[in-house]
RNA sequence: GCCUAAUUAGCUCAGUUGGUUAGAGCACAUGACUGUUAAUCAUGGGGUCCUAGGUUCGAGUCCUAGAUUGGGCGCCA
């Protein structure tokens, strides 16, 4: 029967004595003179099968002994159940057949690597532990989003990933363009001659599918999107990527409220699918990575978010006695420090709601005060903003206000204004950052530890 | 982009005040071993001490510049 590691280990005890075929990696192998023990891995489970080989039965019994770390190979051999040893069962082979040689120079050692150094062998990280782990959750959490909204009727847009709006903001975008860079196009005073391009306009890669998801929600209600985004920050930090995904929610006939709760039933739902289905790598986690990380998320599923506004959050920071690089201030937006300084307080995620409006976006819907917006960040331990979120300008005269203000080019965002034109209505929606999620979920501290191949300042490798 | 630290064997690291032939564990190779589980034990091979200059009788060690990496901060809808 060929069968999978993981199925072996849901159904060890009616498979007793029988006949199995095994293909998977070595992890590791310990020879001895008459018989040796192989760890198999095939990626299908985080634990390995232990392969006792022998030389009576094998007619490759030395082969098998030098069996390298990372080879592949088929195993044939019987199953036994071993109540009193290390590991639940084994199999006893009748047959061990190498398949890929491993190489003596193989990177990655049945011991303790530096992350540093797994960064740089990408290509083989996966292959460990932890990375096997922090991966298969990452598979589990994307479908754990689908599940959430899914469930709750939401539809599901692919935002486009190449706009060519230049009004979105001071964020630096990745160009998009087949012009030839060694001779681009000119008009008359040096610019460039973007008619020669191929969309015959600007365009770069999308660094948010919000607007975009508005004009789906003022049709189906409620919407998400979940995709890649692109920054060209220079922004080398543990939590920013060139390249990271994002979920977006936009649902209709809803306020900044209604917003919030959709944030926080979220990651709740979240926290207790992931843990659900993958308790083997949440309790590696757990165990090696981030000591109480279990009792933190249990934590956050069966309490209430806190829910504080701008104004409240710095007069925390300003009574609490604390010396702080920057001076926290009304007006301002909050620091790294500041944020670190509340989850602490809180002891869990905070929301902090009515920030100031000259440093939040235009479409932010403004407050009966004038002076701040409907707008919501998430902050969380070890992952910073964690979700950012806003109930959105409905009332054309004070959006157009806004763009005219904040100089935001409104010919360029007609179709967005029309919006507000035709059937508009208060809807709101938050930005999740996924794989800061993950960091969330998993205890991992660099956002580049949950990325397969990260893209960063730099670093473009694989 | 700013500040800071690091870079020595395939990996993780030690290396004294500038002084003989730069060490250890793991990995690898050879051998021993009748139940190992990060197996153990013995033996062996393996080094452009990040790069380029400089100081010195002598530099892994001190100085200058650069590269790469980590951390902190900033930038960041």
């Amino acid at each position: 029967m060929k069968t999978t590691v993981k199925e072996l280990y849901a159904r060890f005890e009616e498979l007793n004595n029988q006949e199995v075929t095994l293909f998977g990696w070595v992890r590791n192998n310990r020879a001895q003179k008459e018989f040796g023990f192989i760890n198999l891995n095939d990626g299908t489970f985080f634990e390995t099968i232990q392969v006792v080989y022998e030389n009576e039965i094998l007619d490759n019994f030395k082969e098998t002994q030098k069996l390298r770390v990372g080879s592949s190979v088929r195993v044939k051999g019987i199953l036994v159940v071993t109540p009193s040893m290390k590991q639940p069962f084994e199999i006893k082979a009748r047959e061990v057949e190498m398949l890929g040689d491993s190489l003596e120079d193989y990177p990655i050692q049945p011991k303790r690597h530096s992350r540093e150094f797994l960064r740089e062998n990408a290509h083989l990280r996966p292959r460990t532990n932890l990375f096997s782990a922090v991966f298969r959750v990452r598979s589990i959490l994307n479908h754990a989003i689908h599940t959430f909204f899914q469930d709750r009727n939401f539809v599901h847009l692919a935002a486009p990933l190449i706009t060519a709006s230049d009004a979105e903001g001071a964020g630096e975008t990745f160009k998009v363009t087949t012009l030839d860079l060694d001779s681009v196009p000119k008009i008359k005073d040096g610019e460039v001659d973007y008619h020669e391009d191929f969309f015959q306009k600007k365009a770069n890669l999308t660094v948010s599918g919000q607007l975009q998801a508005e004009a789906f929600a003022l049709a189906f209600k409620d919407v998400y999107t979940f995709g890649p985004t692109f920054r060209a920050e220079n922004s080398n930090t543990t939590t920013h990527a060139s390249e990271f995904w994002m979920i977006e929610p936009e649902i209709a006939f809803a306020d900044i409220h209604d917003d919030m709760q959709l944030a926080e039933d979220m990651v709740k739902f979240i926290i207790e699918y992931v843990i659900k289905r993958a308790p083997k790598e949440m309790e590696f986690f757990n165990k090696f990575v981030q000591k109480g990380l279990l009792e933190k998320l249990n934590k956050v599923v069966s309490s209430d978010f806190i829910r504080i506004t701008h104004k409240e959050a710095v007069k925390v920071l300003l009574d609490s006695g604390q010396k702080f690089e920057n001076l926290p201030k009304y007006g301002d937006d909050l620091a790294t420090e500041h944020e670190k300084f509340l989850v602490k307080h809180f002891d869990g995620p905070v929301f902090v709601i009515d920030w100031p409006k000259d440093i939040k976006a235009f479409y932010m819907r403004m407050n009966d005060d004038n002076e701040t917006v409907a707008a919501m960040d998430l902050l969380v331990p070890g992952s910073g903003e964690l979700i950012g979120g806003s109930q959105r300008e409905e009332r054309l005269e004070y959006l157009e206000k806004r763009m005219e203000e904040m100089n935001v080019p409104k010919e360029e965002l007609w179709w967005y204004l029309d919006l507000r034109k035709y059937g508009g209505c208060k809807h709101a929606g938050f930005g999740l950052g996924f794989d800061r999620m993950l960091m969330y979920l998993t205890g991992i501290e660099n956002i580049r530890d949950v990325i397969p191949f990260p893209r960063t300042p730099r670093n473009c490798e694989f």
